[in-house]
DNA sequence: TGAAATTATACTCAATTTGAGTATAAATAA
DNA sequence: TTATTTATACTCAAATTGAGTATAATTTCA
């Protein structure tokens, strides 16, 4: 077997970045304006040019801070994606293959068109008032119907939305899209010609180009998986924060509620936090000021930033 | 910012597989024998060619039935290996970007000189004879001399190395292939010219070629981190097995001994095995023969494979 | 001004999980 | 028939987790 040869198209590689960062309880990622008909979004990407860059980080960090200009903490490469039928294909045009990044920002200038609410693309997916209606209303009769076709994803489906008594995996997000795309639910699957697949999109939630939803969505599950075993949390904070505020942020990528006793007695105990003695003016009682511990930052995972959820909002009132 | 023009060398895309299996006890990697001077093997590859495969995961599967004759169970991308320098570049010549794959078999076919034990390359990830002596003699020296000249690493040598107190991180072993190549320890730091790289390789274990022992060292951290939640470890199994038998295959994966009283407590209680009635013939008391149930294949994760370490073997005698 | 609301922090307690054993059973080897 | 080997069952203390209650220090508002 031979690589592809001279008459054949060529390969190009995309560097497509899904910059995230979040603002006062919004979960936020930074979009291109769409100049299409079709008016959806669609991520940064630059493309990789091997003379130039001596690896792709550096490629991406050099365009990131060129056209995006926020600073970026944890860079993150996600997956490679070259399926074919991601892009809406030109016979003889090269070959594009997309190289997904996540990359974390503490400064999301939320007034900006550019940043918008990572759950506007997943509404299902914000668990932190209770469960979305639309899960019980629209996603699982529709997705039902189509596992009655198709049992062989069935224990898939299961995992991926906790049925049948499973619990919901917050990280699983990645997994729940393409159930969703497969069983013909979202407009993509429509864009993309898949036989089964509704010309309306059934389930809310807005659409990206290309396959760029999917990218965002491996990138909302690896955040959230690694939030559980490495600090990388602290990237999404400013220099000093309340313990409260950085709950509020735990919170918001995971798109649940947390128990705040608990959550303070696990991040005290992981000794990443340092007290600045300061104090934050606010409406009740001052909370503390603390900084994260920079010489600790690769020295332990933040374990046990597991997901066990506090009171939900709406019984909180 | 444009891709590459027509004069620029062209970039072609490579599905490099560490294709991983156990056999009693071995930990074993198909690598392809080498025809260089150098007499460093490499891991098996195959040119991606986007137009006769849909997605990169199919081309991979279809060369390696062709080419390695294994049946695969859990196939993973790993990462995609983009950084000049890591190919002994002719000028003009095409770019080759490497996609890392994991691939799983349980049919290793222990005799031919193609499957290497995996340990060979990283002998310092073997505890299950306690801890190498390899690191208190040669690798901690070695690596506390560089670090004195580079403070900025120290942290992340002692969360790869689990010094100063800290635990050993099995899965850590990207992290500590990456920090001795940095202090320029193994032969690959010299191959690649590296200006601090000792001519004769100071660490002990076999080199590849290129960057494939960085691939390896992806593959099997991410296998070690893989087994404690997903049910990956019985795509090495054979149909059916004892619980001994898992336990083994999981000790060899890990480089660690496990508590047996506890793993066959954690592996009862997980749901994943059903028993088939059958006993194996052995030397002391027959153990009763598992099979994994397949149906339960994605239901839930096998949480809390988590390592605690039995008894060493050297102290077991 | 003083009670109510709000937010932060400290502490408790039972249930569960984990780590590390002891005890016993069922086979083979000498 | 006794020792050796391997498998399996059960125990128990320590640590972790889930879900509270109690109390402190502010602002808001009547």
């Amino acid at each position: 077997m031979q690589h592809s040869k001279p008459g054949e198209p060529q390969i190009l590689i995309d560097l497509s970045t899904a910059i995230i960062g979040t603002d006062g309880g919004t979960f936020q990622c930074r979009l291109v304006e769409d100049d299409t008909e079709t008016k959806t979004g669609r991520l940064p990407f630059g493309p990789f040019v091997p003379d130039q860059h001596r690896t792709m980080e550096i490629g991406l960090r050099q365009w990131v801070g060129e056209q995006v200009g926020v600073g970026l903490g944890h860079v993150e490469q996600l997956y490679t994606f070259a399926d074919r039928g991601r892009q809406h294909t030109t016979p003889g045009a090269p070959h594009v293959v997309s190289v997904g990044y996540l990359a974390l920002t503490n400064q999301t200038g939320g007034q900006t068109r550019a940043w918008r609410d990572i759950y506007n693309f997943f509404p299902w997916e914000d668990w932190r008032d209770g469960e979305p209606s639309m899960l019980a209303d629209i996603i699982y009769p529709a997705l039902d119907s189509w596992l009655a076709r198709h049992a062989e994803r069935r224990a898939s489906a299961r995992l991926a939305f906790g049925r049948d008594g499973l619990p919901w995996g917050e990280e699983y997000v990645l997994e729940r899209y393409e159930l969703l795309y497969e069983a013909g639910l979202v407009a993509e699957a429509f864009a993309d010609g898949r036989k089964n697949a509704m010309p309306t999109p059934v389930v809310p939630g807005e659409a990206l180009q290309l396959d760029h939803r999917r990218i965002l969505a491996t990138a909302v599950g690896r955040l959230r998986a690694k939030l559980k075993y490495r600090p990388v949390i602290f990237d999404l904070m400013p220099q000093t924060f309340t313990l409260t505020q950085l709950q509020h942020t735990a919170e918001t990528v995971l798109g649940v509620t947390l128990h705040k006793q608990n959550f303070r007695r696990l991040v005290e105990k992981s000794g990443f936090l340092e007290a600045t003695g300061k104090m934050s003016k606010a409406r009740g009682r001052p909370a503390e000021l603390f900084k994260f511990r920079h010489q600790e930052r690769s020295e332990r995972p933040l374990a046990g930033l597991r997901v066990s959820s506090g009171r939900t909002r709406s019984s909180e009132a």
